[in-house]
DNA sequence: CAGAATCCCCACGGATACTG
DNA sequence: CAGTATCCGTGGGGATTCTG
């Protein structure tokens, strides 16, 4: 008999893969991070630099996204005794080699974003036209 | 030439590449769509079983996930005219080519979920390390 | 079995004002 | 310049109840 009908657990082709995913989702599935991270990619950031390459983020959000990802070491902060202070962000090569990972997904996007707009459209025609025909 | 301190626009590695990144994340990055396409990688599920293939997930969530999900293409939703009713769900190709992407980060967090546990212990140990020497 | 509808909480995040 | 502190609206999402 064995399995074919077995699917019991959490899942089956990933194991745990599912807590590392959510793992993840939570870390960089907030409004920010990755925008922040993508701008890293490029070259370090002070932070009034880092406000204005990331369009429509506040100071709030800014800081509160950096000390996240300081604090899981995907990114330096190196503050200079001066005055006026001036302090620079920088991706570790955690950071990076999420960046990488980030960039995969950037890259689908960029290449199905289309399709998925044009689904999306067709899908909301079928909704209304429903209405009008019933 | 000239550049080198030119960071004005938006970004400058990836132009609008930062709108695909979030339009990517404002539809997978809520608590539940990758793991619904995870688990549908696998194979095609009814509603029942994805109920209990993804833990924790309230049939509302499932239900809003499913149909977000199928509005953009990334799955198939097949009602079977019976009764008990039965309906089957199962990803699309592009939905496929998207659990490429994803599987991409989740395979960067099963190999540095731990490093990045670390990080956050040890930056935390510095925390309460401060208020103790302070 | 596969949802639809409703209620409601709370935390994500924006705006503003203040500080070293 | 590089933050911190506070207030507060919005909506994501959980629990529950009802239906075809």
């Amino acid at each position: 008999m064995a399995a074919e009908r077995t699917i019991s657990g959490p899942c089956r082709a990933w194991p745990q893969d599912s807590v590392f995913i959510r793992e993840v989702l939570d870390r960089i599935g907030d409004k920010w991070s990755v925008l922040v991270i993508s701008t890293l990619g490029a070259a370090p950031l002070r932070y009034s630099d880092l406000m204005a390459s990331v369009p429509g983020i506040s100071q709030r959000m800014l800081t509160v996204t950096l000390k996240g990802l300081e604090r899981d070491g995907l990114l330096t902060r190196t503050a200079f005794p001066e005055v006026p202070p001036r302090v620079v962000y920088e991706l570790t090569d955690l950071g990076r080699s999420l960046l990488s990972a980030v960039m995969a997904l950037a890259s689908w996007a960029a290449v199905h974003h289309g399709e998925v707009a044009e689904n999306r459209r067709v899908h909301d025609d079928v909704g209304v036209g429903r209405r009008k025909a019933g």
